[in-house]
DNA sequence: TTGCTCCTCACGTCACGTGAGGTGGC
DNA sequence: TTGCTCCTCACGTCACGTGAGGTGGC
């Protein structure tokens, strides 16, 4: 039986962390001394090599609960272990990226790129438009998840460049977002109930167009946000981006080619 | 001008994080309204740009606040850039060792290594050495950082293996721990008043070896104990360490080959 | 008795997210 | 008046670290 401080030593776990999982109850000590000292032994010590493990694969305490609880064989673990390998390889992959973006503010030419385009600000009427949707909350990065659902749907009935609308009226990282595909003729979506067909009314509002990647698209609302506020126009939701050209579902095309339309409805008085 | 609601949407910045950032008095808008309403204008977008762009780099919130008071022309940014590369570029290279560890416990082999070694364990008396010396708090990695010192003030005067001293009785990410070359003859540390130059004292103690890489050195340090507390002996610090056999200071070597003495001297009646 | 090792609170961290409760202008 | 947008607290998060104040056995 160790005491906490032995035990500390022989699993190079801090006394502070012996404590914390402790209470959080993914390493209890075996037993208790009368005056409360945690007794540690060699169970737990196994136990606490293991956790020694998982920590540095950078495993929260609650995935280790999970771990622990459904852990019987070695396969099991392998199990956690390839996910959390897929997990770190995922992370690597993002931070090869955001070197590639350093990199590319390291040359002062992008920085320019967004600033110096400058974008015509348009009044248009949008026709109705029937179309097949699915709303969801989440990044506009998951849109890829539920296009193809859609396209299955739809099939042979698409007809024009897909849109997205947005519905909250600041930007949020969990956003309301109902993906569209505009379609003729009569569309089936019996087989898909998450799939919406329905007709999109008339609005009135402002546009402009975007050429390139969308992490500067930004920049297309601002233009037409201050084009609004000089007109003393009021805006509202929710506001569409229409992807003329973007990347399609198997190839990915040349970011800095995409055209995307920026529509921004404009309140008409009720 | 602004409201927050439109500057987050400009902005990609969501209301919550507008207003922390004005806390935090890296972005204040640059005025309020009478009904204390945030009011952005154009420049506060262009540094909303920068700290955007600096977070998605991982910049804390501290960092950008550096960067921002620091910030004059190009180059300063220049220079925190390529700085935060390298710290990416860093992590990168530890969460591949991670991956390369999850693969060696995908391999159950490993875990067998450290478990099967025996211990042979000693009680021998380790005579009085003298020594140059740095006293630290830090993580056994950080040894390099000093040991060059050492050698530098020890020139030709080394005599037998390094070793360390642990201070602490339990284990902590900040240890006390002291770094030892073993001398001969008088050495002259008028140069680095940082090393020390002592003699330590003879003590009892009981000793093992570990073969192999430092990593599974814990299960070692069990071994130890574990015969203490069957003969009834007890245990105090600082406990040593002797690299008879280590990574030098040019080569590296076969970590598998690693010979280390694990010293842990005995409590004697005073 | 003093020192030592342990104990249990309670609070801090970092960058916001999640409400609660309230105000001012259309 | 209702709805809308904004405001300011206050509390939660995650895995512990950092004290404070206290106990029990040598």
């Amino acid at each position: 039986m160790y005491k906490i401080g032995e035990f500390s030593k022989i699993t190079n776990l801090t006394v502070k962390a012996l404590r914390y999982y402790d209470e959080q109850k993914i390493l209890q000590p075996s037993c208790r001394a009368e005056n409360e000292y945690r007794m540690y032994d060699n169970k737990d010590f196994e136990k606490a090599q293991l956790i020694v493990l998982l920590r540095s694969l950078e495993f929260s305490i609650s995935e280790i609960k999970d771990v622990l609880e459904s852990y019987e064989d070695m396969e099991d673990l392998q199990y956690f272990l390839s996910e959390k390998k897929a997990f770190i390889a995922k992370k690597i992959k993002k931070e090869k990226e955001l070197i590639k973006a350093i990199d590319n503010h390291l040359l002062p030419e992008k920085n320019m790129e967004a600033k110096s385009m400058d974008y015509k600000i348009e009044i248009k009427e949008f026709e109705p438009v029937n179309a097949a949707s699915i709303r969801y909350k989440g990044s506009y990065k998951d849109v890829g998840e539920y296009i193809g659902t859609i396209y299955k749907v739809v099939k042979g009935n698409a007809d024009g460049a897909p849109f997205n609308l947005y519905y909250d009226d600041e930007f949020k990282e969990v956003a309301d977002i109902e993906i569209c595909v505009p379609t003729k003729g009569k569309i089936d979506n019996s087989a898909n109930a998450e799939v919406a067909v329905k007709q999109f009314p008339r609005i009135k509002a402002i546009s402009t167009i975007h050429i390139g990647t969308y992490e500067t698209i930004n920049v297309a609302y601002k233009a037409v946000m201050d084009y609004a506020k000089t007109q003393g126009i009021k805006c509202t939701v929710p506001s569409r981006e229409i992807y003329h050209k973007g990347p399609g579902m198997v190839f990915r095309g040349n970011p800095k080619k995409y055209v995307t339309e920026i529509v921004i409805p404009i309140e008409e008085g009720v």
